[in-house]
DNA sequence: GATTTTTCCCTTGACAATCTAGGTATGACT
DNA sequence: AGTCATACCTAGATTGTCAAGGGAAAAATC
């Protein structure tokens, strides 16, 4: 029973992801994904050559800090945590995409006009 | 108060409203954008530039058929409908859908490990 | 009767985000 | 010595949506 997935849904969540993933506390790149899988119960995943870029352009856009470290298995890793403006994104687009799925469940559901 | 919004979430769910707007029932084209935005309370947009490409790939991919005459106004129009392939289309796509939004839920709502 | 709005169709080109597929490097395990 | 997991990165292809245009006919407004 293969289990079917469709990557174009993502498009427009990621960002929410990561900064949901890095409310609170600081990690990097390559956890944040495994957090995102692991909390998603395995239904989500994220592919490296999405994340990169989403972070880089995250931080451009200032909503993301990073700094060198080291991770908990020694190696060099490159942590990232949320800046104030990073916060109120979080904010603004939890809610947007609370209302998204709302009316989205509404259409396919078929509510009583 | 403006009302924020995020185009990019269509993205991969705009074919699974159309084929849902369309079970059980032909439409126009202008009549399933019409219908989408009222039953999803006026919260989703479709815009004719996503739309007749979305219904002329999905014609060619062979979930819909097509046939031309005339809309309850008296205007040439073109209907569409369901084939079956449409209608095993739109199960996978809602089970897609829903197993996505629960994913991403989980995230956002950080259950408990 | 002239003008504007609404209905209905369509296409082209830009854009933006994701994915594919490649690359590098280190440490741990076998 | 070789493989796996961790950890970073980028270039290019793909794809779907959007913006912005266009046409035509009926209905509504002036």
């Amino acid at each position: 029973m293969s289990k079917p997935s469709k990557k174009d849904l993502l498009h427009g969540t990621l960002e929410m992801l990561i900064l949901e993933t890095l409310s609170g506390e600081e990690r990097h790149g390559y956890g944040i994904a495994r957090r995102i899988e692991r909390s998603s119960g395995d239904e989500l995943q994220i592919e490296e050559g999405s994340l990169y870029p989403a972070l880089h352009r995250m931080e451009r856009r200032g909503w993301l800090e990073s700094r060198w470290g080291r991770s908990e298995s020694g190696r060099r890793a490159k942590f990232y945590s949320l800046t104030d403006a990073g916060q109120r994104q979080l904010a603004e687009e939890k809610d947007i995409w609370t209302r998204f799925w709302k009316a989205v469940s509404r259409v396919i559901e078929n509510e009583p006009a």
